[in-house]
DNA sequence: ACTGGCCTATTGGCTAGGCCACTGATCCAT
DNA sequence: ATGGATCAGTGGCCTAGCCAATAGGCCAGT
C-alpha cells in the first residue's frame, strides 16, 4: 500500500501561516488590549505597518481579511474604523432587518434552551454544577446592590449551556446571543423582573441538579415565556 | 435642521467597491463559468494579475478575502485550488471536526424541528398545508418506484419548516441543514425505514393541519428519535 | 526496482517606493 | 450664512524586485 502507516498521529501538518494572518490577529489584539469600541480609528496604514514591521502591502492584506470578517472598515481618505459587531452570523444578518424580531428570538430560545436544559439535566458534571451555583450567587447578589445582574443572568444560560456538553447547541447559541442579549436587557430593566428572574434560574438548577430532564425542560421554558411576557408586553398588568 | 429632507430615498450613497472586490467577483464569477471544482487550480498570479489587468498586489488582496471566504487555499509554491464547499458556517465548521457528531445533530434537530412543528400547527395557512401534502405525495410515489425519497423527505421538512413562519428559524434549519441531511440519508437507506419514516410524517401533518401544536410536537420528536435509533444502532433490531 | 539526495523551474510571499484619489477641515470670497 | 478653493492626511493601487516553498525530474547508491 501506498502509506500503511497510521496517518493520524504521524508528523505535523505543520501550520503554515501568512504574515497577514498574523498581523490581522495582532491588530485584533490590540483592539482587545486597548478595549478599542466601535468607531474607534486605526492608526494610519504607514504607520501601522512601521510599528509592526511589515510592510504596507502586506498590512493592506490583513486589514482586507479583517474587512472581509467584519471587523473594520476602510475608507479611503479617511481612515480605518472599527465596526461594532464583530462579523455576525447569516442567521443573525437575516432577523436583524426585522423590527418585530423579538418573537422570533423567544421562538427559538424556547426551541434550543429548553432542549439545552434537558441535556443538562442528563449530563451535568459536577464541574458544571458548581458553575450553574456560582452564577446563581452572583445574580444574587448583583440583586442585593440593586442592579439588574445582567452579566449574572448570561453566566447562568452560558453555565447551563455548557452543562448540555452538545457542541453544536452551544455555538448556535452563541450565534444569537446577541439578538438574546437585547431581549434579556429589555426584560430584566423591568422593576421586579430580576428577582422573578431569580427564582426561575433557582428552578431550573434545581432540575438539573436532581437529574430530571423533563422538569428542566419545563422550567426552562416557563422561564423563556416569563422574559417573553415581560418582552412582548411593555407595559404588563403586574 | 440640518436635513429636513427625508433620507431614506436621496441620492445615493453611491457604493465605493474596492478593486479586490471587483477582481474577486469576477474570479468566482469566472469560477461558476467555467465549472470548476474542489482541487482545480487558478492560473498563476503573474498570469491571472496580468490578464484581469491589476497588479499582482492587488490580486492578491482579492485571494486574500477568498481565502478568508473559504473559497480558494493559497499555498506557498504550488498554486491558489479551490476548496469545495463555499465557506460553510461556522456552526457547521465547529461541528464537522468530530466524528461522532450524530448525537448532537439529532439533539438540536429534536430541539428546532418539534419547536418548528408545533408553530407550524398554530400559524400554517392553507398553502403551507397544500405543500406539505405535496411532499407526502412525492415521497409516496418515490417509495412505490422502490426510491428512498431522500428528497421528498427533505422536502417535507422544508414545507413545516416553511409553515412555522420564523425567519429565524428558518434559517437556523439551514444552517445545519448539511448535517442534517447526512443524517437523512444515512436514515433513509435502512430497509423499511422509508415507509415508516412517511407514516411519521403523515402524523404530524395530521397534526398540524388540525392545528394541535401539542400533538404536531410530540409527533415530531417521535419522529427525530425514530431516525436517530436508526442512525446510533446500525443494525437495530427490528 | 527502489530509495534518497540534489537541482531547477515554477509559483506564491513580502518588501520598497512612488503616484494618484478621496476626505475633511480650514479659510476666503460672495 | 453660503459656497468654493485649498491643503494636509489617508487609503488605493502600481511597478519592480528579491526571497522562499513546492513539485518534478535526474542521478547515484542500495
Amino acid at each position: 500500500m501506498v502509506t500503511p502507516q497510521a496517518s493520524a498521529d504521524l508528523p505535523t501538518p505543520l501550520a503554515r501561516t501568512r504574515l497577514y494572518e498574523q498581523v490581522a490577529e495582532q491588530i485584533t489584539a490590540w483592539i482587545r488590549q486597548n478595549g478599542l469600541q466601535a468607531g474607534d480609528r486605526l492608526p494610519p496604514e504607514r504607520e501601522l505597518a512601521a510599528r509592526l514591521g511589515v510592510s504596507r502591502a502586506t498590512l493592506s492584506q490583513a486589514l482586507v481579511a479583517l474587512e472581509v470578517v467584519g471587523v473594520v472598515v476602510v475608507r479611503h481618505g479617511d481612515g480605518t474604523v472599527l465596526t461594532g459587531r464583530h462579523s455576525e452570523s447569516r442567521i443573525v444578518e437575516a432577523i436583524r432587518a426585522h423590527a418585530d424580531r423579538i418573537p422570533e428570538i423567544i421562538d427559538i430560545r424556547d426551541a434550543l434552551e429548553t432542549k439545552i436544559a434537558a441535556l443538562a439535566a442528563q449530563r451535568r458534571t459536577e464541574e458544571d454544577l458548581a458553575a450553574i451555583d456560582a452564577s446563581l450567587d452572583a445574580m444574587a447578589a448583583a440583586i442585593e446592590h440593586g442592579e439588574r445582574g445582567v452579566d449574572a443572568d448570561e453566566q447562568f444560560h452560558a453555565a447551563v449551556t455548557a452543562a448540555a456538553h452538545s457542541d453544536l447547541l452551544a455555538q448556535t447559541m452563541r450565534e444569537i446571543s446577541s439578538l438574546i442579549r437585547e431581549t434579556r436587557i429589555e426584560s430584566l430593566s423591568q422593576p421586579g423582573r430580576p428577582r422573578n428572574s431569580l427564582s426561575g434560574h433557582r428552578a431550573i438548577a434545581a432540575a438539573i441538579r436532581d437529574g430530571d430532564a423533563a422538569a428542566a425542560a419545563a422550567a426552562m421554558h416557563a422561564h423563556v415565556e416569563m422574559v417573553s411576557d415581560v418582552a412582548l408586553l411593555r407595559g404588563d398588568e403586574r
